[in-house]
DNA sequence: ATTCATTTGTGAAATTTATCACGACTATTT
DNA sequence: AAATAGTCGTGATAAATTTCACAAATGAAT
């Protein structure tokens, strides 16, 4: 849409940046440094300029940046100033673990509806979200481009594809199964076993620092 | 330990393989090629047959390779064999979901142990995990050096500490807090709500194919 | 036996990402 | 107004990762 200019490393590190930068302000500091940053985000303070400067030259030498014009750029960059709406599918375990939980803290995320195959699930209302039956994810799923899919991995590929179908762009995969889409669609798998046994590999292989 | 060679990318694969090899062997499959790998686990193929080499030369030239030969392989490269202990601390939305899935599905790693400051939940057992309370740490850490964050970010830094003191090596962090560590000790972040803000910014940044 | 379709393992190249290091500039203190 | 300490933005470099592309080997088919 704009300039693709920006690296993915670097598009991954924004929400980042921009959750720090939104406590700062609501500690009332106006002013921060990249090393201030580096320290508190764990990124090293040049990767931080230079992810910056891919957006212009938002500091000032010898002084820093403006904790309210660098949050107030990023609020639009990242599109927080419109409410994102995102689907669930899947009211489980994890399911329910996100329903719970309010992701619009300095976010302007939202899981505004759920599904699931479950009838008895169907019509039920979880932390303030409707539940629906995965049946009725045609009439209810107009507008929503994201999904988060906690379904059961034998499940996964079906539902996807329906997904797809509907119109959904981007999707958030917890299940183990690895998905797949026509390329238009973008999907980040999260895939909690993998973390936890390269976790574990790491620590028998690469003892101490790095 | 071994070769420290193997570069960190290859390393948070081999989970992924692992799982799909045991999948392969439970259907009776004996021999792969890395191209039916690669549309399984959508990692490139020459990606795959270069992580692979790391170890070796573990395939052949106009075959592929034989499914159990690697399965056992990559069992003991991941130390399948021995069960690895984790501790869940913070038994709250997020711990519970983690704490009532089984993780070892194809895998020896095993949340043995929660912890919660909540007087009310001590004592109990949530899928077959006894939950203890938080003060109880150093009693019932013993031996078990990987941690699952799972607390308020509030309480992120402290319970950090007291992990640290007691010996933990690795900690996968659920909180949105970066946590300070020393030099030996390995986090892991697993950060649901940057994850789903980049990939709503990937969605509106890099429309069509990556 | 020979041909043919596959498939590995890897040198080389390409791409992506991170880091170094310094000139230019700022604010503050003396 | 000069000196000082701090900080950005970035060219250059380094490091990490991915991908290309092909010789060498394999098994199956004729
Ligand atoms: N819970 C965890 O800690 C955890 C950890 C790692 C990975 N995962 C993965 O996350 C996914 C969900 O895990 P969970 O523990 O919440 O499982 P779960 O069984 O508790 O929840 C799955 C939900 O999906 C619903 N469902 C089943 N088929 C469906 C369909 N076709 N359409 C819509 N809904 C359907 C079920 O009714 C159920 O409510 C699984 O793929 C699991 O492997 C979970
Ligand atoms: N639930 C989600 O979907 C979700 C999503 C993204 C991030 N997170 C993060 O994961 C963490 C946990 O989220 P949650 O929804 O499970 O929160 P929660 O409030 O449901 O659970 C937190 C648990 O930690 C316990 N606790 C508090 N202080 C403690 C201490 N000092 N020692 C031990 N236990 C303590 C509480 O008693 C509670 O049971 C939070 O940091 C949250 O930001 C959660």
């Amino acid at each position: 849409m704009e300039q693709n200019k920006i690296p993915q490393a670097t598009a991954k590190r924004l929400p980042l940046y921009y959750r720090f930068l939104n406590n700062l302000n609501q500690q009332g500091k106006n002013r921060v440094s990249s090393k201030e940053l580096s320290e508190a985000v764990k990124v090293d303070s040049a990767t931080i300029r230079r992810d910056f400067s891919y957006f212009g030259a938002l500091g000032k030498k010898g002084y820093g940046y403006n904790v309210e014009y660098l949050l107030g750029f990023f609020r639009s960059t990242l599109d927080q100033n419109e409410t994102t709406e995102v689907a669930l599918i899947g009211v489980g375990n994890l399911g329910t673990a996100f329903l719970n939980y309010s992701f619009l803290k300095n976010n302007n995320i939202r899981i505004t509806k759920g599904f699931d195959a479950n009838p008895e699930k169907a019509g039920t209302n979880i932390g303030g979200v409707p539940i629906y039956h995965i049946d009725e994810l045609h009439e209810k799923l107009e507008g929503i481009r994201v999904a988060i899919l906690t379904v059961p991995a034998t499940e996964a590929e079906t539902i996807t594809e329906v997904l797809v179908k509907e119109g959904i762009e981007g999707i958030l995969n917890f299940t183990p199964a690895r998905i797949s889409v026509p390329e238009r669609i973008r999907v980040h798998h999260i895939d909690l076993a993998v973390e936890l046994q390269s976790l574990v590999y790491f620590l028998k292989h690469y003892p101490l620092g790095e």
